[in-house]
DNA sequence: AATCCGGGGCT
DNA sequence: AGCCCAGGATT
């Protein structure tokens, strides 16, 4: 029996039951593809729901406000996928007639849609013949062809690629497709797979020469940088109620578009006398309108690449005496409307009775 | 071709 | 404490 047949085989008596996998409707294989990108399926299975009962077209996603969009994301990562599946939703409309494009060719042009995710909408939604190559898949066939070129190299997956382009089953593409990813996800797992039940070992490679463990390979990524953040947490004690200063990320690098406060960042934690002379200080207040101070404990928050250490303050202002450039005052009540990242989130659960 | 972008679960 | 996850965009 060939690679694809045993592969859609076992998929058949082992796969999960899936809400994406019940539809053909490409809108729905689309979000359900964009939140899936770098994230577990246990992880992502909640937003999906919430996601699509919020949009049930494109249509809707398309009239929705980036805001909204982010806070249904929130806390699920990597922001980007948010706000280019927002600007792809907005140009289906707009381009298409709110009608998905039905090719590969068309479907890659979308923003947050690589080559991964249009194979996986192309095959599953129109069953067109395109091998989706991910993280699954790579490790399948490295182990069952026993290749040992670095997977996180461009050369790995080049190679990695055409193998897989062999190995498509032309006359069933999506299943093929999503077998060999569930295959990958559920049986041939990074670690402790589980080989001695599994339908291929006399085929595989990596098992015949007993390399299963060393397969695939994979550089190592450069070790991650230390932040520290010392959030500003201003609250504005204001006749018509609380408030507090938010701030939406514009800039380059993490949590683009998303919401904090104001923040002094530097090499190290910085007592508050420091902190006081500071520009990003005394732009913002002077010293007689500061009616209290607390600071919170020290938060460790664990990114891919960077360890961030944070710390709140609370400065609490009798009343607002002048303007805030580049930041916005926000009702303590309607903060829950905001997206913002987990760190913060974790912050304002810990420390609500600030904010009330 | 390398780097950046989150957060969570597993070992 | 690393590693990995239904990757894509940017440099």
């Amino acid at each position: 029996m060939k690679f694809s047949e045993q592969i859609i085989k076992w998929y058949r008596y082992n796969s999960r039951d899936l809400p994406w996998r019940k539809t053909s409707d490409p809108y729905l294989i689309w979000i359900s593809e964009v939140v899936l990108q770098q994230t577990r399926v246990d992880q992502g299975l909640a937003y999906y729901n919430r996601l699509v009962e919020r949009f049930p077209n494109v249509h809707l996603l398309a009239a929705a406000s980036e805001d909204e969009l982010l806070k249904l994301w929130q806390g699920l990562g990597y922001y980007t996928r948010a706000r280019n599946m927002h600007a792809a939703a907005r140009k289906i409309v707009s381009e298409h007639g709110g009608n998905f494009p039905a090719t590969y060719e068309e479907i890659i042009k979308l923003p947050g849609i690589g080559e991964y995710t249009a194979s996986a909408i192309a095959s599953f939604a129109f069953n067109l013949s395109h091998p989706v190559v991910d993280g699954n898949v790579m490790r399948v066939l490295s182990r069952f062809l026993g290749i040992d070129t670095p997977i996180n190299t461009t050369e790995g997956k080049k190679q990695l690629s055409a193998y897989a382009h062999k190995f498509i089953n032309r006359e069933n593409p999506g299943e093929h497709n999503q077998a060999i990813m569930e295959f990958g996800a559920l049986h041939c797992t990074p670690r402790n797979p589980l080989c001695d039940k599994c339908p291929l070992k006399y085929e595989c490679r990596a098992f015949q020469t007993d390399k299963v463990n060393d397969l695939p390979v994979k550089l190592k990524t450069r070790s991650q940088q230390e932040r520290y953040f010392h959030y500003l947490v201003v609250r504005i004690n204001n006749a018509s109620g609380p408030e507090v200063i938010l701030r939406k990320r514009s800039e380059k690098g993490i949590w683009k578009n998303l919401y904090d406060f104001p923040l002094i960042e530097d090499k190290a934690f910085r007592s508050q006398q420091q902190l006081k002379e500071t520009t990003t200080w005394k732009n913002m207040f002077s010293l007689d309108e500061i009616k209290q101070m607390k600071t919170s404990k020290v938060y460790s928050h664990q990114l891919s690449h960077q360890l961030i250490k944070a710390r709140f303050q609370l400065i609490v202002l009798s009343g607002l005496s002048k303007q805030f450039n580049g930041y916005q005052v926000v009702k303590n009540k309607d903060v829950h409307n905001y997206p913002v990242p987990r760190l913060i989130d974790q912050f304002m659960t810990d420390y609500a009775h600030w904010l009330e």
